[in-house]
DNA sequence: CTCTGTCATGTTAACGTAAACTTCTGTGCG
DNA sequence: CGCACAGAAGTTTACGTTAACATGACAGAG
């Protein structure tokens, strides 16, 4: 180095006071303050046992007197890690959406682990890409998808070298590591649970055609209705939306011989139940109606809803420790599918069909 | 763990194809393969004009080849900015918290900020005085405060130096710099709309004590009823949940004299919806409802619920708007708050009172 | 009294990037 | 023909932290 003389911008005059050149307090200011050497204060920051009383508690002084905060970015410049997990995710606005990102960032941060949200407004795969190109960018460890995956297939997305990937509703175990509610085990439980009650067969509200969730939820009703050998009403198509839910409602009131509903969701689930109101078919006395993924709110609906209980909380738990799994044990790819189990919450929207 | 045998986690061999040591591929692998210097690599990782066309090819398709991915770590040290904003927040459980938090996420991402999440389970002192540490360790540039800020006031939190700061949900606009939806006066509209009707008064459940929203719609809503010169019954108390709403509404229902109750939430209006009709209590005939958020639900209770009508994504945007003014300008603080108007949605669950 | 070992602390270097400066090449003009 | 100048690319250095090594002091053993 030349000469300081110009240099303002470079790190600002030394003793200078009251000119506050610096934004951020460093480990050599500290060190300077307390008469120590930077190391010394580095050992101190991370608790190393080999200082000794009297200079930790001088550079615990000198600290507390800048509001020294270790930068985080140098950190993570020399140990190669930055302790943060990406989500990807298309919106927060569905339960179960929220819920399992909640529960994932609980889990993270239980484990010194941060979480960094990518939302993504329209998921069409540019939007998706475009996702992955930032988080490619930013300072992630690894990633968790909360998106249908299969945009990114489609395209020629690579994901970035390195990173590490969990992906939650889908049907790419064989490619990705995948963690899920056991959706077709739930939507199976809701029809059995419906034929036990004496219904000749079960109609069904589906979810948005772009969800794996809705699509296996589908998938099994039909399965679970065909192996009972009995014949499979014309499937209703919805959007996860109270107000889809309303609107097949609607139709389905018009169809006398619909006696039992099951929709993908708890919310289309309301909107049958109003509409069912409306339209003065008795529930459960005349229809009986089941939902899916007991949000709070279920038991409390008029009548308190019969449903299919996730356990979104646990989704996030193992999202956590596969992804962490992955990190830790320094393997890029572990595919597999891991099926969280599901319950079904009898309440008084279920009762067996009129007699006639 | 001092021998090299083992420890592929080192740095690597150099020319071995095939066996992938180095975990990430820096500038300095770019250039060598491209056949320049890192700094070039650097002005075209950046765009820089002076980077000849042959030049720029040969290190994109370097770049291409091996994957390189630039490292956020070091850019931030470099630039001392993470584009990062921190969200301190207690739950994503409640609508109003996911939305907003959605908003945040999305606005920010818009502006090329990230968002990071810091969960706190219990908002404890210890934990929010926990979530903050962390933060001060985290990688981010400015933080979001979706929480109680009185939890921070009591204890002897400093929040970190050089840190901006934006709370939502709080009256310590005097201090920090506030965004919030307006409480007292959606409070005061559905107070003033159930008079209008000709109720004599209006009944209240609140939310927890723990929150502002909840202290000032209770606050808004006594005052309300004062001016207007009615009584004030004893509010009933809530925590946001349906349940708490069942609750006070199986105690409202027993009261002959209460025809319409001002829930400080939707979700405890569907509670009282519930317990009105478990009672028979005809909702709007006899009892008069009105909510607070106007949750995408509430169209589809029985009756649709009339309530207010809360901007989350306004809150999120002016959040991100005022904690980006203040990176921008260098500004500490910008006390003030910040508030976003609301609106009364009138569905079907508020009428005139009963005639007797 | 010297030698060895231990413990507290200081010094050096490196993580990956990019600003600032330096060097090199070629072009146009007097 | 030489010189100034512009444009392209290379070199140096610093960002803040910490592992690895170096230093120095002091204690106990021979």
């Amino acid at each position: 180095m030349d000469q300081g003389a110009v240099g303002g911008a470079q790190r600002g005059g030394s003793g200078i006071p009251g000119g506050r050149r610096k934004q951020r307090v460093s480990m050599a200011d500290v060190a300077k303050l307390a008469g120590v050497s930077s190391q010394t204060v580095s050992r101190v920051s991370n608790g190393h046992a080999s200082v000794i009383g009297s200079t930790r508690e001088q550079v615990l002084a000198a600290m507390r007197e800048l509001g020294y905060r270790p930068n985080s970015a140098a950190r993570a410049l020399r140990y190669g890690q930055f302790n943060t997990i990406g989500v990807i995710l298309f919106s927060l606005a569905s339960t179960g959406n929220s819920r399992t990102v909640e529960a994932i960032a609980t889990h993270a941060a239980a484990e010194g682990y941060a979480i960094t949200l990518i939302p993504v407004d329209i998921p069409t795969q540019d939007n998706v890409l475009g996702a992955f190109t930032r988080m490619g960018e930013l300072a992630v460890d690894a990633v968790i998808v909360i998106i249908e995956i299969h945009l990114l297939d489609a395209g020629t997305v690579t994901l970035p070298p390195g990173v590490h990937v969990v992906v939650v509703d889908s049907d790419a175990g064989d490619r990705y590591s995948v963690v899920d509610t056991d959706q077709a085990d739930g939507a199976r439980r809701a029809v059995r649970h419906l034929l036990d009650l004496g219904h000749h067969t079960v109609w069904h509200v589906t979810g948005p055609q772009s969800s794996y969730a809705g699509q296996r939820r589908a998938q099994a009703w039909r399965a679970a209705l065909e192996d009972a050998g009995r014949p499979v009403p014309a499937a209703l198509h919805g959007d996860w939306s109270s107000e889809s839910g309303h609107a097949a409602g609607l139709v389905l009131a018009g169809e006398p011989e619909c006696t039992a509903v099951f929709a993908a969701n708890d919310q289309m689930a309301l909107g049958l139940l109003r509409a069912f109101h409306e339209r003065g078919r008795a529930v459960p006395a005349e229809v009986s109606v089941v939902g899916f993924d007991d949000i709070p709110d279920a038991g409390f609906f008029i009548p308190p809803l019969t449903t299919v209980h996730q356990d979104f909380a646990e989704v996030g738990r193992r999202c956590v420790r596969r992804v962490l799994r992955q990190i830790r044990e320094g393997q890029v790819a572990e595919p597999g599918t891991d099926l969280v189990p599901v319950r079904l919450v009898v309440r008084e929207s279920t009762a067996p069909p009129p007699t006639r």
